[in-house]
DNA sequence: ATGGTCGCTAAGCGA
């Protein structure tokens, strides 16, 4: 089974002299929109894909009900969630421990909106941060939509903690913005849509600048191209009409980034029995 | 221009 081979320790090894002395790693993101009633495309995704580590965005799950035993069973064995009922929730999967977990807290909110967690990558620390922000309800103004004014608080305080980041990090989530002209299906039809209104696009690359990172996505898909991680459900064929949006990123410090080998989003889970609207995106790390 | 669909959790809200 692919997902137990590489926690093989001799098999690590193999690999290691491989890849000069540090195995690729996989990551993950993706907005499982209920990790209990998903489990069963999850655990496709750990077959065919065999990521390191996976991030999960709205697992809808209180803690106490998180289906790990599904995990350790495929060799996932550190598993570290911060859920609640009904709404939201983050969770990172791991074959290998993950160090240093934290969660923080943002608008006051008690949502569970985030969770961090530390991992070696070519002999130091690299802080990954799994991040699920604010939809921001229908109407794009702050004065009469609370929603809409709880994200762009939510992104003002990730700039204002990003600010203060030292060392490599990594970001990724479900930011709900799709910031540039090709991360949406029409550009000028969703100006004034949540999520691609210029006010988000700015804040989100003011949040993106004050950390200092890298669109590992758009590293490796050109501004010219379109890239899409979700689609709505309430489309008759989703993927004839395309109408998608990159609400999902991955972001790096340049340090890290230079590591990255592709990034990409898995489109074909889109399709996937009963699936979430966001397919997951990925990113390989080698050396 | 509108309504279209999901997943909570048990009628309506959030996305």
């Amino acid at each position: 089974m692919a997902a137990l081979e590489t926690t093989d320790p001799q098999q690590d090894v193999l690999q290691s002299a491989a890849t000069g002395g540090a195995l690729p790693i996989k990551i993950v993101s993706w907005n499982i929109n209920s990790v209990r009633l998903r489990m069963p495309i999850v655990e496709k995704l750990l077959l065919d894909h065999a990521p390191d580590i996976l991030c999960l965005q709205e697992t809808k799950c209180p803690d106490g009900s998180f289906p790990s035993s599904a995990f350790q069973r495929l060799g996932y064995k550190h598993i570290y969630f911060h859920g609640q009922k009904g709404y939201h929730g983050v969770a990172m999967i791991a074959r290998r421990p993950l160090e240093n977990v934290s969660s923080k807290e943002f608008c006051q909110m008690g949502d569970t909106r985030h969770i961090a967690a530390d991992f070696e990558w070519l002999g130091r620390p690299v802080r990954l941060h799994n991040f699920y922000v604010p939809a921001g309800g229908d109407v794009p103004d702050p004065e009469v939509n609370d929603k809409f004014a709880h994200k762009l608080q939510f992104l003002d305080e990730m700039e204002a903690w990003f600010a203060e980041f030292e060392g490599e990090s990594i970001v990724v989530g479900d930011l709900n913005i799709a910031p540039y002209e090709n991360d949406v299906w029409s550009h000028k039809q969703l100006s004034k849509v949540v999520s691609h209104t210029p006010l988000e696009c700015e804040r989100l690359e003011t949040v993106r600048e004050s950390g200092g990172f890298v669109d590992c996505m758009r590293k490796h898909t050109p501004a010219s191209e379109k890239q899409f991680s979700w689609w709505s459900y309430r489309a008759k064929d989703w993927s004839k009409a395309d109408k998608g949006r990159r609400l999902d990123h991955i972001w790096m410090t340049p340090a890290t980034a230079a590591s990255t080998k592709e990034v990409y989003v898995l489109r074909e889970a889109r399709g996937w029995e009963k699936p979430s609207d966001h397919a997951p995106v990925i990113a390989v790390l080698a050396p």
